[in-house]
DNA sequence: AACATGACAAGTT
DNA sequence: AAACTTGCCATGT
């Protein structure tokens, strides 16, 4: 394991996402001041599968489209967020707005 | 060792 | 306004 601080600091902000919440990749991406990473944050997700710990299922598209459903191993992405309250369809989350937690707007002083 | 791809997003044209 | 191009870090071939 490489553990590279970005991955790291990844797995913090998932962790830290409240039940019942959703962020994206682009908002992690954004508070860890690497906006333009987000393809990394997505990539940390997956390699967050030894880490089960981390509710990859809380992290979406800036769409609220569950883009990485395929690649969650395990129960599906969409029961685990609707267990959580979070209504979608089709993939998408349809409160999207109401149920995006942002780091930046709940972490950021 | 080098090239290509990947759970995205923002900037330009 | 919609579509295209660029940026980013890590991993796989």
């Amino acid at each position: 394991m490489k553990k590279s601080n970005f991955f790291e600091d990844v797995y913090d902000v998932v962790r830290l996402i409240p039940k019942g919440r959703v962020t994206s990749y682009g908002a992690i991406a954004r508070y860890l001041g690497i906006t333009k990473s987000a393809r990394v944050v997505g990539w940390a997700m997956k390699s967050s599968h030894n880490d089960k710990s981390i509710p990859a299922h809380r992290v979406v598209n800036r769409n609220g489209i569950l883009t990485g459903k395929h690649n969650f191993i395990g129960k599906k992405m969409d029961k685990l967020l609707k267990e959580e309250g979070i209504q979608m369809k089709n993939n998408q989350i349809i409160n999207f707005n109401e149920v995006f937690w942002n780091p930046i707007n709940e972490l950021e002083l």
